[in-house]
DNA sequence: AGCAACATGTAACGAGTTACATGATTTA
DNA sequence: TAAATCATGTAACTCGTTACATGTTGCT
């Protein structure tokens, strides 16, 4: 039951709409931690009021409801947060072809790292900037701004993933001779 | 699709049962790639069969089937392998906690920093040891050990999340003075 | 003989995605 | 006034999980 509590963090920063929190996924969450479209949202915020998890915090213009945190919905969210299961399963696709590497051709296995390399090193390069940015705006004793160690993760992740990409080739050159010198 | 992919990729390893692929999952691929179960992965082989990709190599004992792959499986595989989409959905419950850190009282976030950090080491101490086995038993020119390039990939990886739950404390506890020095 | 492991399958459920459906407000 | 965005909802489909169901082989 992640998504209840991927919303239940996303509204404890704040109260917010189902729409807005269709919005979040869209960004970094989305891609790199938990998806979900409005279709699911809608319904879990109606289960989760019914949980006494959340309540209807304001009415809007065009039908608009924001959501916000009761104490039920804040215990639960520290709850989930800080008891988490050892073993926590990860889907991730990119994953999935690097367990898969060695079913190709080694041509083709060097095509395929050296693409991985190239596209890190270009959201490594996307990244930096960015987190730049939010570091010279921040002063010290401030809070840091949502989904900054976040961002620094997916920096030190694309680093981590360049780097590795770059040994295996190293690795699968040493296996197959006729490589690029 | 990527169940199917999983079983190609498995599958260009060598023939195998529906039994075998479903232990294949019970491993490091179910934990950090893709899950699957039986009862997902022998429905899948059928129609995988139906639509040409693999053929029932050979009947065993308890009506064992061993399944192998074609040209057209082959080649769906190396189609798959190489055009991967730029944005490649992740689904990680502790890249969810970490998105959410800063929903925490920073005591609370600093209890989880730190619980990450000792997990990653911990995992790290324990993957180690397994690599350095592989390359101790492999001699230069002989491929790779299946699963040798994923194997690196984690280690690296908790050596990235070890490496950012560090910061992240530091961070929080220069916005918190009333810290451990 | 009994138990663990091998081996395959179906059914019900849970949760995310895509498509269908509708309407209000803001902006150009 | 037309288009984009805001805003909410339901239905059908896909796919992974859990539970149900059954039978065989090998080992002790």
């Amino acid at each position: 039951m992640s998504l209840r509590h991927a919303l239940l963090g996303l509204l404890a920063d704040g109260p917010a709409s189902g729409y807005d929190l269709t919005r979040a996924f869209d960004g970094s969450i989305g891609r790199y931690a938990w998806q979900a479209g409005h279709s699911r949202i809608y319904p879990e915020l109606a289960k989760m009021a019914e949980a006494g998890q959340v309540v209807v915090d304001e009415t809007g213009p065009r039908g608009r409801k924001t959501y916000a945190l009761t104490d039920d919905g804040h215990t639960e969210l520290r709850r989930w947060m800080l008891h988490w299961p050892e073993q926590a399963n990860v889907r991730d696709e990119t994953v999935l072809r690097m367990f898969l590497v060695q079913s190709l051709e080694p041509e083709d296995a060097r095509r395929l790292l050296e693409g991985i390399a190239a596209h890190c090193l270009a959201e490594i390069e996307n990244l930096r900037p960015v987190m730049e940015a939010d570091d010279a705006e921040h002063r010290p004793g401030d809070p840091l701004p949502f989904g900054r160690l976040a961002g620094e993760y997916g920096l030190r992740q694309y680093e981590a993933v360049h780097g590795w990409a770059l040994w295996s080739l190293e690795r699968l050159g040493a296996a197959e001779p006729a490589g690029t010198s």
